[in-house]
DNA sequence: CGTCCCTTTGATTTATGTCAAATTCGGTGG
DNA sequence: CCACCGAATTTGACATAAATCAAAGGGACG
């Protein structure tokens, strides 16, 4: 390992998630950090607010561990949940340069929220590989919600549902086999949300894939029986 | 009317959207403009591509007048239309600071295109106004985005398609009265591909709305009758 | 004037929303 | 540790909006 003189940096550089965070490639610098450029391991209970839509955007955030929802809500008071986010990524790249947060970030569960400040950010931007990580997960983002957009009313319930599971599978770098297990911290609800379907359609979905052997569901766990079949089921 | 040496700033001072267009906060400045820097006036035929979905992003498109439709391609092939952008509107502002196009721009009609260099509006990013004016247009593509992703399935032909009439209204700054005329560039299968209906429903839709009293229809051609109606419908 | 394509209209099917009831789950307090 | 309560989830029955299939009408263009 290498020696970091910044003691902040020093905790990053022993951080399970530094392969997937861009302070990665600032732990070779010489550079100054300080508590307000970074702070590491904010613990968040279930529920909680991480930023508030409109709000001016401040800090970047990083999930360590946990999960959160991003919400978007219209001047009618309409909610819809933009994204989730797992651990290893980022809330809200989308819209990095923009002056207030787009939507509301709240977590799923108990999380360790890394918290970046902006102004540390745009500050070491020509810093190799430090906006460009960033940036690239930006553009993960944008794709992603393209995709939502086309995925959403075009695709049938058992569609949806079925990309909706692989893109867990595909973020979270789990086993791309048959041997997939993994927790959906959010409600039936909240997917639904998500989604774009009555909560009763994806608990319907949910036995219908059961039933077609291509996964068990224990509440909120999932393993996964028959991924190639899950697969044809998207197509 | 100011006096203006650059000779292409020169014809931006008589643009009829130069207040839509960023070059009027370079108007006043000093700086030195080449046909590298800014293309104005290239005109396009109908179904022109502007830019591809993956290519570099070496510019940034403004439309001063005509249409385009921006069109997602995922792995499988499957198309979607993202966006529409009207004139005095920029094209895929969303993800400027990323290296590729995130989706393929097509005219609708024949138009006339604006041309900024990328390396350009870095290098003047500092230029008061130029570069704010384009992020808060980058900021309502987002909200916009958020908006489809809300409207999406949630609600039903009728309201998606109000919200459509009512989303070019808005944008074309016309008469917010009954007196609102306008011409729908795009197909019906692309109105539908757009609000992710099938083009016969769309087609009903317009029926419906015309049978109801809200609107004249006459092929492309459309005039609002009653806009207080058509703004209850979508709530 | 005829052909082709886009659009409209009609008839039918189907997926999913809605309403309602049953069941399970999780948390709280005795 | 167990019992209870409220909330979330599942299941069922039914209604309905919109997709699909099919055919006819209308414009644009040669």
């Amino acid at each position: 390992m290498q020696f970091v003189f910044n003691p902040i940096l020093q905790r990053c550089c022993e951080c399970g998630k530094r392969s997937y965070c861009p302070a990665n490639s600032l732990i070779k610098t010489r550079i100054a950090v300080s508590k307000r450029d970074i702070l590491q391991n904010v613990s968040f209970p279930t529920d909680s607010y991480i930023c508030h839509q409109g709000a001016p955007r401040k800090n970047l955030f990083f999930v360590k561990s946990g999960s959160i929802k991003n919400v978007y809500t219209n001047e009618l008071g309409d909610q819809q949940i933009i994204d989730f986010r797992y651990a290893g990524e980022f809330i809200e790249l989308m819209s990095l340069e923009h002056s207030t947060h787009s939507s509301t970030a709240v977590t799923l569960e108990k999380s360790l929220i890394c918290v970046f400040s902006m102004r540390f950010i745009m500050a070491n931007r020509r810093i190799n590989g430090f906006l460009e990580n960033i940036q690239k997960r930006s553009e993960t983002e944008i794709r992603h919600h393209h995709e939502a957009l086309l995925s959403n009313n075009r695709h049938s319930a058992n569609k949806r549902l079925g990309i909706f599971l692989l893109d867990i599978i595909e973020r979270q770098s789990l086993n791309y086999d048959n041997s997939a297990m993994f927790q959906l911290a959010m409600s039936r609800t909240d997917m639904a949300n998500y989604l774009g379907l009555a909560p009763e359609t994806v608990s319907r979905t949910f036995s219908h894939y059961v039933k077609q052997g291509l996964i068990t569901v224990r509440k909120k766990n999932i393993a996964i029986k028959d991924i190639n079949k899950l697969i044809e089921f998207i197509v």
